[in-house]
This record gives structure tokens, sequence and C-alpha cells, in this order.
DNA sequence: AAGTGTTTCACATCAATATGTGATGTAAGA
DNA sequence: TCTTACATCACATATTGATGTGAAACACTT
């Protein structure tokens, strides 16, 4: 038996689900709620195993109410249910720890198939949604990866500039002249096509030399 | 009718998969391989919807392989199938524009719907996988987002620093003195705790404040 | 009204950095 | 062998940066 807790504040919706999922076996919905002003509380009160969560609602929203769920508890499973698959909603909730996220517009029988999904420790997402997400992973990509070619010596330089290191220290540091460091950062400055200390660290870190 | 291509090494769940898929109604396979050595030019030439494609196969295997069809391809669905479900080639798959990453034990039913949903620009995965993509996000969290309580002017200041501007120039630039450019610098040094610009300017990017 | 933090400016000084020019030895490739 | 890239060192000089000390104007809070 899959305890549920519903948060959603649209009546007609709420009583749906509630009669939807309660009227199926292996489903028990022990609370609903229009809004999260007391989500701790409640999910403290009912210890529901999955949480089904609406993203658009009055007060404190959807992904609000996730995060103060998260801070107490990182158990519940918490499912977000929303009419958008909007990129930035999505993107916080997943960030937030939901642990999956599906439109409302998914039929009965598949919402059913999630939730016990998501109560299993899976992770059931829309497809549409499951896109986005991946989508955000390739977006992640550095643009084209740029090498730079910098040798091993150069790169080591790099590493202690970023470090904040002068270049005295990095002479000492790597058994050198302070010339020969010097030499290293011009040809540095060359290859990232920069002409200054902040710069060179900036696009270290930008394209992920170091 | 949806038309795909196989990679995979083991010569028997080759086959099987194969009668599987082609035996089903509105599935067929154009073609299967063991590896992934002429990957671009298969596709070149058969021109599939759908890829399914294992991880570990020798020579090539399936995320070069990704990698390789990618560099040309962006429209092909490749669905990545593998037996374990281990965190780094998930990642690396996701990355390189995966369209989905699904289990070899998923039952044939199953791998038929999801060949279909990532036809149709979904993004099937097995939900374990699913499980660890939102992990993935989550873990991508700023530990506590640290403020340092920069003024506004101070972070001005430090966005130029970052942007490689000299003193001189950020002063020009903010229509001050070159004196209370120091004067917010040495600030900024005090409130990050460091005491150069490098290490300002990492710590910028390190901590998202920029 | 006194206190606090921000923003602004000034003068001074020493350390560090950027830039140019030039040179040597070594290893890998064409 | 000749070329190229790398790593090393040297000398010179102008600019920039780091740090200290001091101070005035302003907004906001107590």
């Amino acid at each position: 038996m899959i305890k549920i807790i519903l948060y959603e504040d649209n009546p007609q919706l709420r009583e749906g689900l509630t009669m939807l999922i309660d009227g199926s076996d292996g489903f028990q919905v022990l609370a609903s709620f229009k809004n999260c002003s007391n989500v701790v509380d409640e999910v403290e009160a009912f210890r529901p195993d999955v949480i089904l969560m609406d993203i658009d609602m009055p007060g404190v929203n959807g992904i609000e109410g996730l995060k103060r769920i998260r801070q107490h508890n990182h158990e519940v499973k918490v499912l977000m249910l929303t009419v958008f698959d909007d990129n930035k909603n999505v993107f916080e909730a997943l960030k937030n720890g939901a642990n999956g996220y599906i439109l409302k517009k998914t039929p009965p029988a598949k919402l059913l198939e999630y939730i016990t999904e998501a109560a299993s420790g899976g992770a059931p997402m829309t497809s549409s949604i499951a896109t986005q997400v991946l989508k955000m992973f390739s977006e992640v990509q550095v643009p084209a990866g740029e090498d730079y070619n910098l040798s091993d010596r150069e790169k080591e330089v790099l590493q202690h500039l970023v470090n904040g290191f002068s270049y005295k220290m990095i002479a000492a540091e790597m058994f050198i002249s302070i010339d020969t460091v010097r030499s290293h950062i011009k040809k540095i400055y060359e290859k990232l096509h920069v002409n200054s200390k902040s710069e060179a660290v900036a696009k270290a870190f930008k394209d992920k030399i170091v």
C-alpha cells in the first residue's frame, strides 16, 4: 500500500486525483491540501511514501514546498505535477531533490504507474520533461572544447597562477628561474589570446583548463 | 515504420534483439553491427530513425560511436543500451547527446515502447538511470552559495577584474579615480579573504559571484 | 544625534607584472 | 639533417598592483 499526500490548489482536480488514486488497489491518499503553507508539519504528521506536488499554487508554491520538505526529509518521494514543462521550473525542481516530474495531462493509468515507480526509488518523468533534462546535459558541454595546446609545463604554471601564486613563488615551486616563469606566462598569454593574468585565470576557469 | 540500426557485440543478443524488433509491427531493423568502426558511414548509408547502441563493445565502444555520430548527425535518435548503470558512462552518454539510456534487462514490450518513445522525440530512461540523472542535478547545487556581503559597487569592480581590466581601465569605466578603485579592491580582498587579483578572480568563479 | 557601512578621493612607497629582445640545449618529426 | 616546439635563462624598463594612512560625504539604523 503506497501512502500519498496531495498538494493541488484546484478543488476539482484535487478531488478527481484523490478519487482516482484512492480508488485504485494498492494506493491510499492520506490527505490533500490546497497549498504548502504547513507542508513540513503535514509531512511529519502523515508520513506518506509519495507526495504529489503541484507547481503552480497560490501562496507557497510547489518548488518552495519541495525545498521546505527537503530541509527536513530526504526520504519521502516528491513527484512534481504541472501543466507546463517550462525549463526553469523543471530545473529548479530537480535541483532541489524532486523524484520525478510529470505533466497533469498524463493519463490515469500512467499516473498510477509513475507513482509506483517513484515509491520504489525510480524517477518517473514525462518524456517531454526527460528530453529537456537531456538537453540541459548536452548544453553543459564546452562549446568546442577548446584546447589551446598548452604544454604540460605551461598548464602547470597556469595552475599556479590560478592559485594566486606570484612569479617568484611559482619559480620556487617549479625549481626554475623567475625569468623562465615569465617566458612560460608570455607563451600562455599568446596561446590563450589574452594579455593579463586576470584574463588568463578567468579563461582557465571558463574553458575548464584547470 | 520505425527504422532501426543495432550495434551490439554479443552475437546471441544481436540476433535476439533483431528478431524481437524486426518481428514486431511498425519496427524494421535495417542492419546490425558488432562494433562502431564504421558507424558514420553506416548511419549515412542506412539513414535509420533510431540507433540502439551497446556501450561495452571491443574496438570502438558505444560512447565513442555516439560521439562520432553526433559529429555529423544530430537528427538520428540514439538509445544507449547497457548492462550496468554506472555513473560515469551515463553522464558521458547524456553529455554527448544520447536520446535515452536503457538497461539490457528491460523486458521486450518495454523495449519496443522505449524505441517508439525515442523515435517520437522523447527521452526514455530506465528508472534506475533516471534516478541517477536526478542525483547529478541535485549534486550540482552550490554548497552554501557563500555571500561575502560584497556591496554593489564592489561586485562591479570584481566583475571588471574578472574581465581583465587594469585599475586604470576600471577607473575610467566606472567614472571614479584609480585610488577609489584601489580602495574597493582592498575591501574586496578583505571580504573574500584573499590577497591577490588572481585569487579574487578564481574565487569569483568558484563561488559564482560573477 | 551618534554610530555604521558604503562610496568616494588623495599621497606615498615598494613589490610585482608585462613586454621586448636575445640566447642555449634538447627532443621529436619531416 | 633541418625544422619546430619546448624549456630554460638573462637583462632592461615602463606599467601596474598591493598596502598603509587619512579623510570627507552620504544613507540608514538605533
